[in-house]
DNA sequence: TTAATAGTGTCTTTAAGACAATATGTT
DNA sequence: AACATATTGTCTTAAAGACACTATTAA
C-alpha cells in the first residue's frame, strides 16, 4: 500500500491512541487437510492386493489429517491442525506456517472457507478461528508415527445426512437436519470417530439463515466437527462448479483413470469415464510413457497443462 | 454446542490459563452495502425525466454507502461502514449491529466475501477487518443529510480492469493488472473519488497466487479501495453463478423490466429480456396487477415465489 | 479365452444465447 | 400513427448425461 502521510495532529493523535481501549480476541488458523489414500482391504495380500481380485486396481477414499492433542483444553481429543497468529502475520501467512511446521508441505493452495467466532466456542475465552481447506498428495507425506505429545494421523471421512423435521408455512420454513460426520483412522483399527451436527435451515423474509451446533462431539475438540463438516461440504461444492483443486491430489504424471478415481473420491460418486475425459481433455497434456503389467490394457500417462492453469 | 464436560485437573489449568500469553489483534467488521438507485439526469425536467426522453424509463445504476470518517485515524477520508467487535459476539453479529445502527436495515442477508488481516493496513496497529457484502432496498433508506460528525452518502460505482503486463514462461507466469474503481457521489457533483488497486497474478506450482496493492487510495480510508474491489468482483460473480441476490433490491412487487435493470445494473452488460424472463422464471409469480401510465405497453406486477427461495 | 481396465462415438437432454415477431399502452 | 416498452416463439450452440461399442494388455 501506498505510504500513509499523516499530518502533524494526527501523529500527535496516533501516539496517545490506546489499542487496549477495546477487548480483544486471540485469532486461530485451523486447517483442513485433506487426501486421498488407498482404502485399506482386509483380505489382501502381501503385494497390497486381495487375492480373488488381484487385477482390479486400488480403491481410493478421502482422508483428512488430525492431530491429538497433547494439552489441555481438550487433551487427548482430536483436532484439526492449527495454531494462533502473531503479530505482523496475515491469517493466511497464520496458516501457511501452520501447514508447514505439521506436514513439511510448501506450495499448496490454501482456500479460506469460513470463520468460526461464536462466543462459547473455546473454553479459553475469546478465540476466533479462520478456517481453510487445502488439498495434498497424500504419498509425498508420511504422518508422524506419533509420541505422547504429538500423534498425527489421516482419517476417512463419511457425511450422510438425514432430514429430521420440516416446517413450511406461507412466509416462514424450517427444516432440520441431521449430518453424521465418521472418521476412522486408517493406521489403528479400532479408533472411530464418529459426531454429530445439527443444522437448523429457517426461511425469514426469502433469506435462508443457517446455524448449527455440534449434537455429539465423538471425540473431537472445540467446534471441530463443524468446522470439518464446513470444509467437506465447501470442497465439494468446489470441485462441484469446476475448481481443478483435484490435481493437488496428483503426482506430476497420472492416468485419467486415477484422476477420475480421485474426482469420485471427493464427489462421493462415481462418473462415466466418457463424459469425465471430456470434461478434463483440457486440463492435461498427453506425455509419452504408459503404465504397463497392471494386467489389463496399459493406460497412457498425462500431465497437468499449464496454458489451462493459467489464463 | 454440547457443555463440555471438564475433568477436575483441566479446570485447575483452565484457571491458571493467561490469554494475555498471545498477541491479540483488535477485530472490524467492515460491510460493503450496495444498492441500486436512478442515475441523475443533468438535463431533465421537475418530473425527474429529461424532456427529449420523456418516455423512457429511468436508468439505474449501482451505488455503495459510504461513510466520511468524523475522527483520526483518515479522518474526512471516505470509508466503508464497519465497527469493532465486542466480547460475546460473532464476526456475522457484529456486522448486523453495524448495519443496524448505521442504516436501520435488520433482515438483510450478510455475504462473508473476505478477510483483511495484511501487516500494516491500520495505522493504529493490527486490526483484522472482517468484510460482509449486502443488498438493500435503496429507496426504503434515505441517508442521513450528515453533520461535521458524521456523513453517509451513496456513490455510483464503476470498475475498469487494465493488463498491464503479462509475463509467461514453461512453468513460470505472472499477469499484472490494473483496476481503476471510480466511486461518484450523487448528492455532490464535485466529489467523485478515483482509488487504483494494483493487482499481482503469479502462477506457481499450478496454483494462482494474487497480491494487491493499493496504489492510489483516491480519499478512501485505510484499504477500503481494496475491500470495495473485492466486494464489487465478488458480487458479480455471485450473480453471476445464480445467486437470487438482486431480489433484496427490489420491493414486495415488481416488473420484470425493473428486475432485469437491477440484474444489468450489478452485472455491468445488457441482457436480452427473452432470455432473461426464461432463466427467472422459477423465482417469480404474476400478480393481478399491472402498471399503467408509463407512456407505453403496461407490464405485469410480480412478486417472489417462496417456494422456489426455500427448499 | 477372459478379466479388467482404456479409450471413442453418438444420441439425448438441458441451458444459454441470438433474434424475429407480436402486443398494448401513451402521446 | 409513432414511440416505447412488454411479451412470446423459435432457431442455434454448448455442455452434460447416458450408453453402446471397440481396444489392449496380463493371466
Amino acid at each position: 500500500m501506498e505510504a500513509y502521510q499523516m499530518s502533524e495532529e494526527e501523529r500527535v493523535w496516533l501516539e496517545s491512541y490506546d489499542i487496549n481501549r477495546y477487548d480483544r480476541p486471540s485469532v486461530a488458523s485451523d486447517m483442513a487437510v485433506f487426501s486421498i489414500l488407498e482404502t485399506k482391504s482386509r483380505s489382501c495380500s502381501k503385494a497390497g492386493r486381495s487375492r480373488e481380485n488381484y487385477r482390479k486396481d486400488p480403491e481410493k477414499g478421502l482422508r483428512i489429517l488430525l492431530i491429538r492433542r497433547g494439552s489441555f483444553p481438550y487433551r487427548d481429543c482430536w483436532a484439526l491442525p492449527g495454531g494462533f497468529g502473531r503479530v505482523g502475520e496475515s491469517t493466511q501467512e497464520t496458516a501457511f506456517r501452520e501447514l508447514y511446521e505439521e506436514t513439511g508441505v510448501r506450495d499448496a493452495y490454501l482456500e479460506p472457507f469460513a470463520i468460526f467466532s461464536e462466543a462459547g466456542r473455546d473454553p479459553r475465552g475469546w478465540i476466533i478461528s479462520h478456517a481453510f481447506l487445502t488439498l495434498i498428495d497424500g504419498e509425498k507425506y508420511r504422518v508422524h508415527e506419533g509420541s505422547d505429545a504429538w500423534e498425527a494421523r489421516w482419517f476417512s471421512v463419511h457425511v450422510e445426512k438425514k432430514e429430521t423435521g420440516r416446517t413450511v408455512e406461507a412466509q416462514y420454513g424450517e427444516i432440520v437436519s441431521l449430518y453424521t460426520v465418521r472418521l476412522q483412522c486408517m493406521e489403528r483399527d479400532n479408533l472411530e470417530l464418529t459426531a454429530t451436527v445439527k443444522e437448523r435451515k429457517q426461511f425469514i423474509a426469502y433469506h435462508e439463515k443457517v446455524t448449527c451446533e455440534v449434537v455429539e462431539s465423538g471425540g473431537l475438540a472445540f467446534d471441530h466437527a463443524h468446522i470439518i463438516l464446513c470444509a467437506f461440504l465447501h470442497l465439494r461444492s468446489l470441485v462441484e462448479s469446476g475448481k481443478p483443486m483435484i490435481f493437488d491430489l496428483m503426482p506430476e504424471v497420472f492416468t485419467l483413470s486415477e484422476l477420475q478415481k480421485a474426482y469420485e473420491a471427493v464427489l462421493g460418486r462415481s462418473l462415466l469415464s466418457a463424459n469425465f475425459r471430456r470434461k478434463i481433455a483440457d486440463w492435461v497434456m498427453e506425455t509419452e510413457s504408459i503404465v504397463e503389467g497392471a494386467g489389463h490394457r496399459p493406460a497412457k500417462l498425462f500431465r497437468r497443462n499449464p496454458d489451462r492453469f493459467f489464463r
